[in-house]
DNA sequence: TACGGATAGTTTATAGCTAAACTGTCGCTC
DNA sequence: GAGCGACAGTTTAGCTATAAACTATCCGTA
């Protein structure tokens, strides 16, 4: 559907660039909720399904809270609670580095690696069937302009 | 820059998909990020903002919180909250529908008229300098691929 | 060795988001 | 006219996010 018609807008949109930001967006946000019902049968959130996929690729060495923050590019006061509530469910394991007690290590438990072994197929099997909407060449052009966008972010603002 | 070193991946990606995925992820994230710290300047959210065009085109008459839920395409349920931080603000009125009571009349205060004025040129001027980086046939594509994808998601799931 | 800066993590306050349960109002039908 | 269902809004509980202020630990230097 065009986006007007589903933003509901009383005004037609001005110009082809905020149409362009506002599909972006708009697209974004629903395949954030499509991806929240989709791992809320495995009583997950995205957020958390994404921290038990960094911690499975390092293994029993772990990660630190704040190298867990840079991964997925939040503040540390948040990581906090995500790591408080997986630790709960029993996912993930937080010990305190035996040499430098400043630091946590967080590691993947026994229980939360099951869980994601459980998920990932089934995850990119989804991401698969959405993403092949899109033809080969249109994946590409779509990869190179969020990587434009992307830089003039990171250099615009700093 | 690579996706893969922007966001510290251990592994490289698995497929073009999951590519494309993050990709959209990642920079309609940063875009987000980018946009709160542009509205911060005028104490205000990008959804604060949002509302308040909304606002705008439906002048005197206003909406219903209901239909502004629809709009802004969020549960009923969080508009509340977002009326009563605007309402307290001063930006904008809640009166009872005078002839049918279970309806709130949300209409723009004069003084969110103003600051929305006083926002929008700024931000439309940010809007072409951020998606100007693309070239025209970029940005056809691109509105093209997130039509395509939430027509997937809007008839996939309903 | 004591001090002071840097670093990791926590707390607090605020904002936005969801789902589910609840209240109040309206209108139709019996 | 009473009652029931539909609809609008609110409340509650929980997740994710930020910024700012705080605590604890470590390490280099004087």
């Amino acid at each position: 559907m065009k986006l007007e018609k589903e933003l509901k807008l009383k005004q037609p949109l001005a110009s082809v660039n905020h149409e362009a930001l506002l599909s972006l967006v708009r697209t974004s946000t629903l395949m954030q909720k499509l991806s929240n019902r989709f791992f809320s049968k495995f009583d997950l959130t995205d957020v958390q399904f994404n921290i038990l996929m960094i911690l499975k690729a390092y293994g029993a060495e772990g990660l630190s809270q704040q190298k867990l923050s840079e991964q997925l590019v939040v503040g540390k006061s948040n990581v906090v609670g995500l790591v408080d509530r997986l630790e709960k469910a029993g996912y993930v394991k937080r010990t305190s580095h035996p040499s430098d007690r400043r630091f946590n290590q967080i590691v993947l438990a026994p229980k939360g690696a099951k869980l994601e072994q459980r998920v990932e197929q089934s995850y990119f099997k989804e991401v698969d069937r959405m993403m092949n909407v899109l033809a080969g060449t249109e994946k590409r052009v779509l990869i190179h302009a969020m990587e434009k966008i992307r830089q003039y972010i990171l250099t615009s603002k700093i």
